[in-house]
DNA sequence: ATAGGCGCCTGCTGGC
DNA sequence: TGCCAGCAGGCGCCTA
């Protein structure tokens, strides 16, 4: 899915295309998509102007006028364009919100329907909603003591530890992967096993590669757009995700595949080999 | 606390 | 060519 940097590039390129504009009719697929699922869109948001944008871990975050806001979530395959009217619906397509001034339309399409759209009619209801409040903190504002101290202290995988929103927001399975590869470290490792250093390590390891991608506009592998619509150049930087059998950039190496946290865990067995003599805690 | 499994969905790919 | 199992970028729930 959508993971950081795919949902920042929506974020960026839709922001200009919808900040001052109002909501001047809503269209709703008959099909439901996850949580609290609203048909009745018109009372809540038509007239509504949007007044910000922004993006929190892998969530969409469209504050209107006042109080109320819109949340989105792309799921897997989630697509989220602003598009001239007059063009043709894609199927799959859930949300449909007219916008005022000009004749374009806010576009929510999502294949497999894993994403989400939600109305809170005010900050405190938002506040309330466990899966944006319990979010750990972004990566680029990750304090490096407390990420040393919470890695340290559990005893998952690295690679689960990425993917638990709750310790850092918008990692996922891609980011998990290259990351642990930047930083040299086997996806198995557990966090306690860490020394600082190397839990230091990875921190710049995630915000480098999230950086990057975002530079690159995200990844585009099958589904993903951009709120442009236009794929992200990410997936050709790819150095172990989807690269298995493939020789290691660095040592050539050909990148190993296993089953981890539940998920396709890509690593180089060289490059990324645990130590021999795993480093004492506390040190 | 946390790992693992499943379910939610649809569409594509690879193997037979 | 056709069929079917397996797999996919997420997340939440359940069990052990």
């Amino acid at each position: 899915m959508p993971e950081l940097p795919e949902v920042e590039t929506v974020v960026r390129e839709l922001r200009p295309r919808l900040l001052d504009r109002r909501f001047q009719s809503v269209r709703v697929g008959r099909r439901p998509l996850r949580h609290r699922w609203q048909t009745r869109w018109g009372p809540l948001v038509i007239g509504q102007r949007i007044e910000r944008l922004h993006r929190r871990g892998k969530w969409i975050v469209m504050d209107l006028g006042g109080g109320p806001c819109l949340v989105l979530h792309l799921g897997m395959t989630g697509q989220l364009t602003v598009t001239p009217a007059e063009t043709t619906r894609r199927d799959h397509t859930h949300l449909i919100f007219g916008l005022d001034p000009g004749n374009e339309e806010l576009r929510f399409r999502d294949v497999r329907r894993f994403g989400c759209a939600l109305y809170f009619p005010d900050a405190a209801s938002r506040e309330r909603f466990p899966s944006l409040a319990e979010l750990g903190p972004e990566p680029f504002d990750l304090d490096p003591a407390c990420w040393r101290d919470r890695l340290r202290a559990t005893e998952r995988s690295l690679k689960a530890a990425l993917l638990d929103q709750h310790l850092v927001a918008g990692v996922g399975n891609i980011y998990a992967d290259e990351s642990l590869f930047a930083a040299r470290l086997p996806p198995t490792r557990r966090g306690c096993d860490l020394a600082p250093a190397e839990a230091d390590r990875l921190r710049r390891a995630v915000v480098a590669v999230l950086t990057q991608a975002i530079e690159r506009r995200g990844s585009s592998i099958r589904d993903y757009i951009g709120g442009n619509g236009e794929k992200g150049g990410f997936q050709k930087e790819f150095r172990v995700y989807g690269q298995t059998g493939l020789p290691c950039r660095r040592c050539q190496t050909p990148i190993a595949c296993i089953r981890l946290a539940g998920r396709a865990t890509h690593f180089c067995p060289h490059c990324q080999k645990p130590p021999l003599v795993p480093p004492q805690r506390g040190n």
